[in-house]
DNA sequence: TGTACATCAGTGAACGCGCGTTCACTGATGTAC
DNA sequence: TGTACATCAGTGAACGCGCGTTCACTGATGTAC
């Protein structure tokens, strides 16, 4: 009745609630890691008995892919949003590497140490891809689809014969080479600074991550 | 008195024991990861009282950190061995890889996520420090010193004001460049291999590691 | 070879704790007539 | 506008559980004379 469009008073208190509730799910993820994220804990944090939760979340399992779910959304979305205002591949990267610092927790949540036995359900894998969708664009727009020049590598090759992954895309088997050069060599200098692998070497780890991208192939 | 050079008996047991304990260790985090790793669950595996494990780990943290040291240790030791016998950049990629996907668990306690608020004692820095200084030596010997006509990237005049890590080696700016890269590329591949998020894409990912490793900065 | 003593592995009971989750309930908020 | 009813947020007690860790102890193994 009231706001048609919008929501009952009751929808926006719960989703409310459910935002605080995740808010000190990840300070506690910030603060012991997720193996210490407990239901209990955030309900005192919150001034309310434990089971109360139960209302918002049916279990801690849930409240965790949901964070991941969450992640995932926003990575994506930063990711998106930077490249249709015109990023190239190294603001791509200097606005992902942006965003993972802004909350390690958060990029380990996704890309860390994976959780034996959990597996994410299928929307959250199509999020994930979301992002590698528009890598694929950034890295099809820097090599205007012919260069002929460029040798072609034995794993161009390979990937010629294994695309099906990149269904829907227009992307030459040195794009799609491209975009995986780009992913994991960003997340090879982002995981090990934001892990502290680097802490003692005194360099800067954005002009490694600049020089890395600088050489990417066919691009 | 018995075999002086030698442990004695009760040495050799003690040993014995505190191996099966980690054994016990390892395959509880291959099930269910670090988190669930339990002194209780361990000594009931083992047939003994939980408060028996006392006698050769201080506390769970102790054993924990116990794993990391053998983990870092054997990892050193297999990286050293490899390049002594002749191994290659492409050779020690393989080993380290191959190394890792036989206990992707041990990987990732070395690589992965980091625990907050952990912090390895010295000593098992020192140890990891082991595998910078082989791929170091690796990378120096694949350009001998004198590469003039490599251009100077950014990334390498900043270096040479920032080796300090390196201190003892004697290693051009170029070699610790080429080793930062051969490290992050390796790892920006294997983690992602390990973690899962290959999967799904059909591709092969030694082959991309391979393309990723072949095109080092001056080598 | 035998006895007296010290070392030390392992036990069982106990501690306090926090966890996830269920259940029957109270009381406030919203809905229908 | 008022009354009757349905919805639903939150409570408090309770469940069973496993955890890390301590302690006083038994009993076997090794050592010294």
């Amino acid at each position: 009745m009231t706001d048609p469009g919008g929501q009952s008073p009751r929808e926006r208190y719960r989703a409310q609630v459910r935002a605080e509730i995740k808010q000190h799910a990840w300070g506690q993820i910030a603060t012991a890691g997720v193996p210490a994220l407990s239901l209990n804990a955030i309900a005192k944090q919150m001034g309310m008995s434990g089971p109360a939760l139960y209302r918002y979340f049916a279990s801690r399992d849930e409240l965790i892919t949901e964070l991941i779910r969450d992640a995932y959304r926003s990575l994506a979305d930063t990711v998106r949003t930077a490249f249709d205002s015109g990023a190239d591949l190294y603001a791509l990267a200097g606005v992902i590497r942006e965003w993972a610092r802004s909350d390690p927790h958060r990029y380990f949540l996704i890309y860390g140490t994976p959780v034996p036995g959990y597996h994410a359900p299928d929307d959250i894998t199509a999020i994930s891809s979301e992002v590698m969708a528009v890598l694929l664009e950034a890295c099809g727009a820097v090599s205007p689809d012919s260069s002929v020049d460029s040798p072609v590598t034995p794993f161009d090759a390979h990937l010629e014969n294994h695309r099906e992954w990149a269904d829907g895309h227009p992307a030459t088997a040195a794009t799609l080479h491209s975009a995986l050069s780009f992913w994991t060599r960003l997340h090879g200098v982002l995981s090990l600074e934001l892990a502290g692998h680097f802490t003692g070497m005194a360099f800067d780890p954005e002009l490694l991550m600049t020089e890395e991208l600088k050489n990417l192939p066919s691009s």
